[in-house]
DNA sequence: ACGTCATCTGAGCAGATGTACAGGCATCAG
DNA sequence: CTGATGCCTGTACATCTGCTCAGATGACGT
């Protein structure tokens, strides 16, 4: 099996087996794209912060949220634009309260782990 | 319960209860950073192909992964450094061929699930 | 309507990040 | 020894990030 693109044909190679291997198992481009960006999402301590309060206080609000991250409003609120854009939260209006939660259901494991850490 | 740490008590709160049951529910500062840290080392689209490649293929060469991400020697060597001083991965001389693979056992389970979404 | 409160937005900036390039070091074959 | 090969390092640069600050928006109570 010749797994290797025409463009890297060229380049040397000390094994192409295992190159040819690593290939195989790898996904396409967009889902490594897409997975990283998950895993960048929670690489900042702060948003980790968040996520981690979201989890244990589903429908928490952005005040609170901010108290116990211990950030101010404004940046906690930029936090959450991220997470959300991302897809990994969702908020729900609650008069002129918003609150948020984690949606992304992949997360619930990856965080449960990480409280496990204490 | 007042968990509220004493430099954040004149923050004006809306629900009590939920900041601290946020608070309990986190891990201690240190613990948090060192996870995020692991996220974001997985945050980039080419570290992360390149993890994928060496729990494929462990002990694979630099220049192999080179050849299999599709990056050049240096770019792959720079990464493979920050990766291993984040302690995710291992390196072994064999010769003049440097083989590296995955040593964090926490990320087996993450990897393997990000090649599930092939 | 008015003031207050919860949240969001935009601008600006210091610091971090990722990559390419050039060159260095170490190892192997002949 | 000499040249080739595999890998690493330093530098430079453009880009991205995350934060703060100031101000805007929208909803509530009176």
């Amino acid at each position: 099996m010749h797994l290797i693109p025409t463009d890297r044909r060229h380049r040397r190679v000390l094994d192409e087996h295992a190159v040819c291997d690593a290939l195989a198992g790898l996904p396409d481009d967009q889902t490594v794209r897409e997975r990283a960006a998950v895993f960048a999402a929670m690489g900042d301590p702060n948003r980790l912060t968040l996520l981690l309060c979201m989890h244990t206080v589903p429908d928490i609000s952005v005040t609170d949220l901010a108290v116990a991250a211990n950030m101010n409003d404004s940046t906690v609120s930029q936090a959450l634009r991220l997470l959300r854009s991302a897809g990994l939260i969702g908020d729900r209006r609650d008069g002129r309260v918003i609150r948020y939660r984690v949606t992304d259901t992949r997360l619930d494991a990856l965080l449960r782990n990480v409280s496990a850490g204490r």
